[in-house]
DNA sequence: GCGGTGACTGACA
DNA sequence: CTGTCAGCCACCG
């Protein structure tokens, strides 16, 4: 079968990403279990360091506890941080603004397109 | 095969 | 709140 035709790891993490809908947020390890992954949060970071697609939403991936997984100040820290803001995404302090108080209203918003 | 490292995570002090 | 520790997986020398 083609390789693509499979289900490698990594092409269900990229689709996980690419489900993550605009103005919403995911962490690594919920990208991971969304792609049938488990535990493998590290593995989501690698082909983020690796991905080149330009259409891939990199920057609605964060951390667990809603950081920035970049280095702070770093290049792609600041385009991550300006692109969440151009989402209507708040971030402050290099962090996204938890879900756990949600603005009423916005259902349970962002952190999980899986709330389901 | 082994130790070090990293866009990670959860538990604990 | 911050910091440390162990667990974790993939890659590299």
């Amino acid at each position: 079968m083609d390789a693509l035709s499979a289900d490698p790891p990594a092409a269900r993490i990229l689709a996980a990403i690419r489900a993550v809908p605009r103005g919403a947020v995911a962490g690594y390890g919920q990208i991971a279990r969304r792609a049938g992954l488990p535990g493998r949060a590290r593995l989501v970071a690698r082909l983020l360091a690796g991905n080149e697609d330009p259409g891939l939403p990199w920057h609605r991936i964060v951390r667990s506890d809603g950081r920035i997984a970049l280095p702070a100040g770093s290049a792609g820290f600041r385009e991550q941080v300006r692109r969440l803001r151009a989402e209507g995404v708040v971030v402050e302090g290099g962090r996204v603004r938890m879900p756990a108080a949600p603005a009423d209203g916005l259902d349970a918003a962002l952190w999980g397109p899986d709330r389901g």
